[in-house]
DNA sequence: ACTTACCGTAAGCAATGGCTTACCAACATG
DNA sequence: CATGTTGGTAAGCCATTGCTTACGGTAAGT
């Protein structure tokens, strides 16, 4: 749900009314994911009249690039380490 | 702690009970994780005389890759294409 | 100034998740 | 065949999560 939130704010910046529009809960809960979502430094709000639009972060997610990005190398290290020390005298044909 | 039952089988396959080891939780917490991971694919078992040895499997490593890629390029697309309209008529200097 | 639109927060509640203990099955060892 | 080791599963419990309704507060329109 809270990926469905995020996902909708790939369309743009949005007020929260609108994205609550076309989700299958209620205004307060969508409110309630863009703060865990801000907390998270992955989006960002602004006001606008009565409405706060909500919008990507691209800092935020670009730290999260980073920690997957570094996951991967340590697993496929990892992974590749160990298929190697399979092979030890292997099978050369 | 899921992640860190996984992370442990970086260091190569294991036994349930090694990998139990040096973690905070029980045994048993340990092999339900591993239920899970299992069925999510991400591991595969192998019944080892009364022992059950577990290891990582690359295909599910895989497919959570691909999966990634494609949701950051898709979060990057749409970021990139909301700067660009906002220059549209944009600064030049 | 009154009303309407929009939103954040609090309180309450149901569902889910994760851990533990207890138990049972399979293999190994003597 | 008796015993010990290893591990999966069930039942129960506690904490957390996520949703809803209700309320209050600010900005905009008349």
């Amino acid at each position: 749900m809270r990926r469905s939130v995020f996902e909708r704010l790939m369309d743009g910046p949005q007020p929260v009314g609108r994205i609550a529009l076309g989700l299958p809960v209620s205004r307060p809960a969508v409110s309630q994911h863009l703060k865990v979502l801000k907390e998270a430094g992955l989006v960002t709000d602004r006001a606008e009249g009565t409405r706060r639009v909500y919008c990507i972060d691209p800092h935020g997610l670009a730290a999260v690039r980073r920690y997957l990005d570094q996951f991967w190398t340590e697993a496929l290290d990892a992974f590749v380490a160990e298929v190697e020390k399979d092979d030890k005298g292997g099978s050369p044909k």
